[in-house]
RNA sequence: CGCGAAGUAGAGCAGCGGUAGCUCGUCGGGCUCAUAACCCGAAGGUCGGAGGUUCGAACCCUCCCUUCGCAACCA
């Protein structure tokens, strides 16, 4: 393998349109700090760089709604955003952010390189455009009629309820969902990146020396490599962004794809002097971190414009996370269905280090996976209090009470087997850790660390050395068995002190607390440390023991299930499908009812009823009264000359004396409010619906 | 449609050709220094489904099903 001088690591940026949740922590940040922290006490010179995204259509648009300025808008989450971090000790050596000098500056000089050597191709194309707010409009922002299924809300790239992919142009009446103007076609120049230049060399480099990348990395790039690569536009217009270096380019900004990940670049820059060393230099090791809808940018996109321009180094490894789900359903912010990191340490003050273990022992790394209350409390209660903190507590009360509050000595002349295997264990758990964390695998290595914590229990519990107390009376110990007390818990103390160091990278805020009752320095948590039985000098006196940890109670994991619940936005998506579907039937039920269309030839209001319309409907081959419930929704005088769906073979039924000989369909839109179900285009009166 | 990843006890994972295993949870018993650990025992799985290869398949092959992702902003 490849030896390196020096690592670089990245956490993807988030995007600032909004605050971070337990899923961007458990996707790239937990993983990356992990990883990070380790290297640090490994004594590595290793580099943590990320920031904020500030750039793109969504935060103008956002920008728009609210009324102030893009750049108030990522002030805002910036600030909040990097307080979050701090909050959970992510610890980035620095986190910076796209809107600054000197990443406009980075990435405009960026993007004049790769044009000066002519590797862009400049092509004119028409894209819609929104005359109203002066935008253009990606695809995603026009919706219109699917012309497969009829959805009036589909968009301009894909329409949701049939999953077609579409392009605008098939939209049947298409709007811009900013203004609900009419979109336009407007030429526009581009400069694009032809990224098939760089496929046969991405295969290369990919497929054939980068195999020990994680499946679902590896899997995805070989998909889009076997596909095969398109030219991709680089530019875009809109006035918020990294402005294109070039003369006459007057409301064009860099591609946000394009400027986000040269962020990094900026970020070391802005760090260190020395920042090329971490970029230029061969013989270091480039690491994104990332969840997996970002892969195609890291590995594919990226990588090539590195290529492109020259003198980079290339990452190394794109490990890669899958997306953590909270109580069985996905994440989303326009739901609200997220657990948000700030209100999380407001409800949960100096419990940072329990999110964070969850989140790793729990993490998606091989697929998605799911967060629950109850898992969170039970990971808490059962291994964070019971298994770790509780060995912990009971090897230092022991101490105090057994050994005079000094740590005791070893007396190597009555050392047995179970002795040797304790120590032997640490020793492995050092190991094993570190086999772990370098092949990105973190919930496995933060289960070593436990398990160890776990093996210290057992060998207690093996020594009992609380038996040797006759009636409690401490003065009355025999020597003999004052040796073996000493023994005992001379390992089990160097066991916790090991703890601190291989918990250090995992639960930084707990390996400062175990720092403070065994009163030793920082210098302690050297990775080189780890293993060894010498970490406490013998006859050194320790703090009184306090408690790592606090048991989480039912009321507060339901209280919290509770606000997610009530703070959610809308009915799930499952939700719905169950609620709204009928127990299944046969065609011929189907087939039974006689659907025509209709038209409304009068209306009027009936008396001594809130909500009935008594209606007179031509069916074509005869003239229908028809009594409808919608007297809330529409006034008499508007629907008059409307189409509409009626079931004709209803049986007949009396309401307020009216005999009513049908039924109109009907849809319920938001709020509850009706709409007419209605043939897309004008059909002749008595036509069959079916 | 196609492609990629995943599908193993209530939860999280390992095993990847030879008697289904680990951690947590559950139930019963023992023990008790401690925030109830540790020990003993039990329940719980037709390893997504169906075929095939093989003396033998969770593991290899084929087909299918489910979940997630797939290039303009969601890690």
């Amino acid at each position: 393998m490849k030896e390196f001088k020096r690592i670089l690591v990245t956490a993807a940026l988030p995007y600032a349109n909004g605050p971070i949740h337990i899923g961007h922590l458990a996707g790239c940040y937990l993983p990356a700090d992990i990883y990070v922290r380790y290297q640090r006490a490994q004594k590595k010179d290793i580099k943590f760089v990320g920031g904020s995204d500030e750039h793109g259509v969504p935060i103008t648009i956002r920008a728009m709604k609210e009324g102030i300025s893009p750049q108030q808008v990522v002030d805002k989450y910036h600030a909040l955003i990097k307080e979050s971090m701090e909050q959970m000790a992510i610890s980035f050596d620095i986190y910076s952010r796209t809107s600054n000098k000197i990443h406009h500056e980075t990435a405009a000089a960026f993007f004049k390189k790769l044009y000066d050597d002519g590797l862009f191709e400049e092509k004119e194309t028409e894209q819609y455009y929104d005359e109203k707010t002066k935008t253009f409009l990606a695809d995603r922002y026009i919706t219109g009629t699917c012309p497969i299924c009829g959805n009036p809300n589909a968009y301009g790239d894909q329409c949701e309820r049939c999953g077609s992919s579409l392009s605008p142009e098939q939209l049947i009446n298409p709007r811009s969902t900013l203004s609900d103007a009419v979109p336009v076609k407007k030429k526009t120049t581009h400069w694009y990146f032809p990224l098939q230049n760089y496929e046969s060399w991405l295969k290369e480099w990919i497929l054939k020396d980068h195999t020990e990348w994680k499946n679902n990395v590896y899997g995805q790039c070989k998909s889009w490599l076997d596909t095969g690569l398109q030219s991709r536009a680089m530019t875009r217009d809109s006035n918020w962004g990294v402005k294109v270096p070039l003369p006459n380019t007057e409301g064009k900004v860099l591609y946000v794809w394009f400027d986000a990940p040269i962020g990094y670049i900026s970020a070391t820059k802005e760090l260190t002097p020395n920042w090329a060393d971490y970029w230029c230099k061969e013989d270091t090791r480039l690491i994104h971190f990332i969840g997996k809808d970002n892969i195609v940018f890291h590995c594919i996109i990226f990588p090539a414009m590195l290529k492109a321009h020259g003198n980079f180094v290339l990452p190394d490894n794109v490990p890669a996370n899958e997306f953590l789900n909270i109580e069985g359903e996905k994440v989303s912010t326009s739901r609200n269905w997220a657990v948000w990191i700030n209100e999380y340490v407001k409800n949960f003050p100096g419990c940072e280090d329990v999110l964070r273990y969850v989140l790793c022992a729990n993490a998606p790394e091989t697929k998605d996976n799911d967060f629950t209350w109850k898992d969170f409390q039970e990971r808490n209660n059962s291994e964070l209090v019971a298994i770790f903190g509780n060995f912990v507590n009971r090897s230092l009360v022991l101490m105090h009470r057994l050994c005079k509050g000094k740590v005791p000595p070893l007396h190597q002349d009555i050392l047995d087997d179970v002795d040797r295997a304790i120590i032997q264990e640490i020793e492995n758990a050092k190991r094993r850790v570190e086999e772990s964390v370098e092949q990105f695998k973190f919930r496995e290595a933060l289960f070593e660390v436990i398990d160890l914590a776990r093996k210290g229990n057992k060998y207690l519990q093996d020594r009992e050395p609380w038996k040797k107390v006759p009636g409690g009376k401490d003065d009355h110990i025999d020597k003999s068995d004052q040796k073996q007390i000493d023994n005992c818990l001379h390992i089990c103390l160097q066991l916790t002190a090991n703890l601190a160091i291989l918990i250090n990278p995992f639960l930084p805020f707990t390996s400062k607390k175990l720092l403070h009752m065994l009163k030793v320095v920082d210098k302690m948590l050297d990775w080189e440390n780890a293993g060894k039985l010498k970490l406490l000098s013998v006859g050194y006196s320790l703090r009184a023991p306090e408690l790592l940890f606090r048991k989480i109670e039912d009321a507060e994991i339901n209280a919290q299930v509770e606000k997610l619940r009530a703070g959610s936005v809308g009915t799930t998506q499952n939700e719905e499908k169950k609620t709204s579907l009928k127990t299944e039937i046969q065609y011929d039920d189907f087939a039974k009812l006689d659907l025509k269309t209709g038209i409304i030839l009068s209306a009027e209001k009936v008396e001594k009823a809130d909500k009935l319309l008594k209606l007179e409907i031509d069916l074509g081959f005869e003239k229908r009264t028809v009594v409808s419930g919608i007297a809330l929704h529409f006034k008499p005088e508007e629907i008059i000359g409307r189409q509409v769906v009626v079931v004709a073979n209803l049986a007949p039924r009396k309401m307020k004396g009216i005999e009513s000989n049908g039924m109109i369909l009907m849809a319920e839109g938001k709020d509850g409010k009706l709409v007419f179900v209605n043939p897309d285009e004008n059909t002749p009166a008595g036509a069959s619906v079916s």
